[in-house]
This record gives C-alpha cells, structure tokens and sequence, in this order.
DNA sequence: TACTAAATTTAGTCGTGTCTAATTTATTAA
DNA sequence: TTAATAAATTAGACACGACTAAATTTAGTA
C-alpha cells in the first residue's frame, strides 16, 4: 500500500518535474511545505532500487521513474477529477476546489473515479484548465503561449490559470478571467511586469502576481 | 487538529455504545480491527483530562463523554451524508458505500458537507436506514422493532439494516429489502432462527446470517 | 586558485500509532 | 473460598514521517 505522503510526494514531484527537467531538494521541501532534511530522507527511500520510483544524483536533483510517473499521473488524475466534480456537480468556487481535492484525491476508490468521470462525460480539462490524464493514464499536451509573450493588441483565449492561491483565482474568476474566456491585451509595459486587458467591456490592470501564472492561445493578431 | 485514527476510534465506540452502553476494550478492539493493547493505548490517551474525550473504568470499559461525543456524531454525520451521496448522486451500490464513506468521512471540508447536505434536500436517513446527525449534531431517534420480535403472519416495512457486509446487503438489495420496502413474515421456526417471508409476490427464507441486522416498523398484524 | 555562501545531506531525536509478550485483574465454576 | 480462565493492561519494540543541528558538497566570486 502506497502511503499518503509517497502519493503526495511523487504527485508534487511531477508537476514540478514539467516534462523531465530535474527538480532540486529545496523546490519540492517548498512545494511540500517541509524541510528540505525531510524531502532528502523521503528521496532516500523512493530512489532505493526495490520501489525506483525516482532517480537521485546527490547535490543535484530528482527525477522521476517509470514506476514513480505511474503513481503520480494516478494522483493527478484524481486530483484534476475531483477538482472538476467539485466545481460542476456541487457547485464549488474555483479558488477551493484544489484544497478540497488535494485532500480526496488520496482516499477514493478506483470504481468512484470511474463513476465521476461517467458523470463528467470523461472530461479531459480542469476547472484550472490542465489536462486530466485518462484512464490509460495517458495526457493531451496543451497548445498554449505564456502570457507574458503576447503582444499589445492581440486578442486571446485562456487555456490554463496555474496557481492555487486561493486570492489570485477568486480576483481573476471575478474580473472573468478564466479557461476559455477571450480578453484583449490592450497595453503591455516596458518590461512586460504589467499589462492592461479587456475582458467582458471592462479593462484591468494585470501585475506579476498573475501574468506568469496565466497561459493563452492567440485568437486575433494586431492588425 | 484531530487525527483520523482518533476520529475512528470515537466514531466507532458511538456506534457501539448505542445509547450509552458501556464498550469493552476487545469489542472495540474487533472494530477497530486492532490488538487490544492497542485499543487501550489509545483509550488512555483519550481518557487523559486534557481532552476527555472519553471515560475509562479500568478492565471494565469505556464510555463517550460529551467532548468524544460531539467529534464522534460530526464523523458520523459526514459517513451517512457520503454514504446517500454516494448512493444518489454517483449511484453507487449500497454495499459499496460503507467502505468507501469510511475513508472520505475524514477528509471532507465543512463547506463540502454542507453543499452535499443541500443538494440532498438535507435528508435525514442514510442508505441503510440510520439517522443522519443534522447540522447541530441532533440525531433522529427511529421507531422501530427487531425483526426477530416480529410474529407470523405479520406485514412490516424495512425501517434498518445495521450490519455492513457487502455479501449480505448484496443478497437483501436483490431480493428487495431495504429501507421502507415492505413484506410479510409468513412462518417463524421454533426459536426464531429462521423466517419465511414473502417480498414482491416471491417467498425468500431468512436465517441467523441476516435477522437480527433487520428493524421493522409493522404494518398489518395477523388477524 | 582559494574562499565563501547556499544548498544538500547526514546524524540523531521525537510523536503517533501499531505490534508482541508478559503481567494483572475480574469472573466463573469447583 | 479458591482455582482456573478470559479479558485487559503494562512494558518494551518498531515503522513512519517529521524535525533540528551539524557536516558536506557545490557553485560563484575575489
């Protein structure tokens, strides 16, 4: 039986990783909200040949293995599911639905993800707009362009909203800014650390608290 | 913050101590699917004043105080709310659900037991029949009689089925008896062990296995 | 090239919850 | 009333997952 902390682990462990780059001790204690002793004493035991769930270069990084990715695209499924159910069948805010679920996605049983992702007409994106994995574990790359590199006049689509922070998601989901929503990026500052949109005939100011966290893909260029 | 195992433990002695009975050690042990010593391991804890949760008559057993029994009907009310959740919502067959609200009861948010509540029309009986604990933790006392007490001759309606033993609610969900069906005894051995009853025009016998996890309300006496 | 600062790991400790084996207490039958 | 038996508790160990403090390694700078 894999505990909830190894699940936790490989879970964090893989959205970090992105693809397969390495991920350093610090990033992941971070993300765990622990010390980096702690993740190093967890690292020890997952990168032992019997489970090789990851791979360790000492003073380097992690990466996951095979065996690791499995259990991780698992969690994630159940993850992204439950956040989805949440906000469809029971209504709730986009801003809680990744701590509730952070929580659920632990305990339920393979026949109950089954069942809502019945109930969901086997959905393959987030209420964040990230790709759930299917049953086959299997997961769609998104066609996406971070936001910051989007030029003045250019109207757009949101794919993804990164973050989890519970303030940025509530301000966005308020001003409309949310998967699939279109909105115009009227101006764009000097370096880029602050933009001026439209979205819903009204225009905001958008900061660095939320510009490296949004993804879009390009709907109408400049003319 | 109040671990799950902790959680477990008061919300299994409720279910035990029915009414306020006093819970043997061993009795508890069983449920708890644990040593004894490590029941009373954890009984000392719960006993100690600081929480008192619990009180403990040394080699004569235990009892919830109101602190254990406050924590004990909230974990009772989220398995029962899940448990009809499951049930309605997802269509999860009733002997499923047991197993599967044991885990989730832990983990649910306030917020989510709330919104499971509304979109159930605030039901106040689970799937086999219990009472769920409402939002101030009031619990419904049913009227009811043991099946066993039932004379031939006798047409009841199912008003409990107490026991969770997926084989057992399987064979009772297939001949259907469950809560608020309604059949009639039609014999009754010597000593009770054994009954003839007709449900939906067919005639089914029960045994030692299921009557004495049945309660009824009755209907029509003999004449 | 040597030195310093930051990141990482190691060593040792602790709390929680479980176990087995040994002991104590309560109950029942002689 | 006492002896046998069953139940409960105590004592001691262990796995897990976290922590702090100390030592080590790496990388960047003088």
């Amino acid at each position: 039986m894999i505990s909830q902390s190894v699940e936790n682990f490989l879970k964090h462990l893989y959205e970090l990783q992105n693809g397969d780059k390495w991920v350093h001790t610090s990033d992941l204690a971070r993300e765990l909200k622990q010390k980096p002793a702690s993740t190093t004493a967890m690292i020890k035991k997952l990168a032992a040949p019997e489970l090789a769930f990851i791979e360790h270069i000492p003073y380097k990084g992690i990466r996951l293995l095979p065996n690791g990715e499995m259990i991780a695209l698992e969690v994630v499924r159940h993850h992204r599911l439950i956040e989805l159910y949440l906000s469809k069948a029971l209504g709730v805010p986009w801003d809680q639905v990744h701590d509730e679920a952070e929580k659920l996605e632990h305990v339920i049983s393979e026949d109950l993800e089954q069942r809502m992702a019945d109930a969901l007409g086997n959905p393959t994106i987030d209420p964040h707009g990230a790709p759930i994995p299917g049953p086959d574990l299997k997961i769609l790359k998104l066609d996406s362009t971070p936001l910051s590199e989007i030029e003045a006049g250019t109207t757009v689509r949101v794919v993804e909203v990164y973050d989890h922070n519970a303030e940025l998601l509530r301000y966005l989901g308020n001003i409309g800014l949310y998967p699939d929503a279109e909105f115009t990026v009227l101006e764009k500052e000097e370096f880029g650390n602050s933009l001026v949109i439209e979205i819903n005939n009204a225009t905001h100011n958008l900061g660095e608290n939320a510009i490296p966290y949004v993804s879009v893909a390009e709907v109408k260029k400049p003319a």
